[in-house]
DNA sequence: CAGAATAATATGTCTAGACATAATCCGAGT
DNA sequence: ACTCGGATTATGTCTAGACATATTATTCTG
């Protein structure tokens, strides 16, 4: 089962980058210093340059190389730390701990929106916009509240009472969208967010705020605030 | 500048991963669906088909595309969603603000832990483990409070004060490491923390907790607690 | 000695072919 | 019908060589 013994020619990409990836965390290639090149490092693996090649790409988008032409390959200064945060639907977010999943709408309305979130989408003054609150709850407690702004000219939105779908859902599997922004943090519960998750008012939540764009263009911005508690997890 | 001319065949991999990726979001190829074979791509891009491959794998590694041996390659369903954040040095952090780094060491002691961190750090029963406590300034404003926890076996340690570097930096420059986990979430400031970053008891604030492991051994956990008003911030 | 032209070098990428491997498909036998 | 195996197929990967490109190092020249 274990790696019993470590053969100094396991010569797949996958390997070699382990290898080399191990060679930093040790220390054994030191933060900015310069690594053997694509040639040597080939022949001391025993395996084609291209092998090699893709590894050290590999490693290089993960952010722990930095690569240049001529300059050869260094040890990136800072090992800039990435987390990959894995965003679900909310349903399948739900879900996956086990429990049933609930969705209730609670307001869905015309409204010409607050200034943030009139300067999040990117519209005039005075622009109204769909707006949508909805609540997601995990078995019978409350799990999330969905505050969301659209673009009220989204093809196929007037079909969407999202009544039975929640616009998260609604918008991912029709609204195609090229990139967008997201952040995260922690805020004192408003009135609303207190009713609808069953919580005191002025209890720390966590938040998700996040605009979707399809090129320059903003679709939709969304706040989403989680009950007292919740965490989101990784590894790294 | 501008790619004017988008030639049918401009066979490199990376054009060919977007327009892989161009036809996805435009829903040419809609989600759940099979695109054409390596083979089938490679014809119709005038390429070979490892050059194909590559882009296809970059498509998978982001997750827009789900691929099977056999079964071909198909957009994925639910686009996984995926955010990268960076996690940087507190010093680099604060810096890229503009404001000047700050550093106050609170507390350093030797101590046994409360059963949360102890499980956290995987010790037995009553085993000391060293804390630190210490505030990570922008300019003159407190930013965010850094509650650690290390193994008080690791090499050196007794040579780092931490009076002037904090556990944050010295540890990323000299303890190597293969891993952790990191979760993000809001909780009521305590008292402490409400003294150090000069706030109310119960303010909602935003904490990481994050725990960093040489293999299966824990070397140090950390809680940071962020002023009330921070987010942490990245694009998808 | 400064600046420009030239050589050297490490990475970036493509190719064409080969074999490996995992899944699926499909037919044979019960 | 149902199960078991083999044939088929699409992806996974490696290779060896070639040329492209960016950048550094060196040499030539005024």
């Amino acid at each position: 089962m274990t790696q019993t013994a470590p053969r100094p020619t396991a010569s797949s990409w996958q390997a070699i980058r382990d290898e080399v990836r191990r060679r930093i965390h040790s220390r054994e290639w030191a933060p900015g210093s310069v690594i053997p090149t694509e040639v040597e490092l080939a022949a001391s693996f025993g395996c084609a340059r291209m092998t090699v090649n893709r590894a050290l790409q590999d490693l290089a988008a993960a952010g722990l190389l930095d690569r240049r032409r001529k300059g050869g390959t260094r040890v990136a200064l800072h090992p800039v730390e990435q987390a990959r945060l894995e965003i679900p639907v909310i349903r399948a977010e739900i879900e996956a701990t086990g429990a049933a999943y609930g969705y209730r709408l609670l307001e869905r309305r015309l409204a010409v929106p607050l200034p943030e979130f009139q300067a999040r989408m990117q519209v005039p003054d005075r622009t109204p916009l769909l707006n949508v609150l909805a609540l997601h709850l995990a078995g019978d407690r409350p799990y999330v509240v969905e505050d969301r702004w659209i673009d009220p000219d989204l093809p196929g939105l007037s079909e969407a009472p999202f009544d039975e779908t929640s616009p998260n859902e609604w918008l991912l599997e029709h609204i195609p969208y090229t990139g967008g922004e997201i952040s995260f943090g922690a805020h004192a519960a408003s009135v609303i967010e207190a009713r609808a998750l069953q919580t005191s008012v002025g209890a720390a939540v966590f938040g998700i705020r996040r605009t979707t764009r399809d090129g320059e263009h903003a679709l939709t911005t969304v706040d989403l605030t989680y009950a007292p508690g919740h965490r989101m997890r990784t590894t790294l």
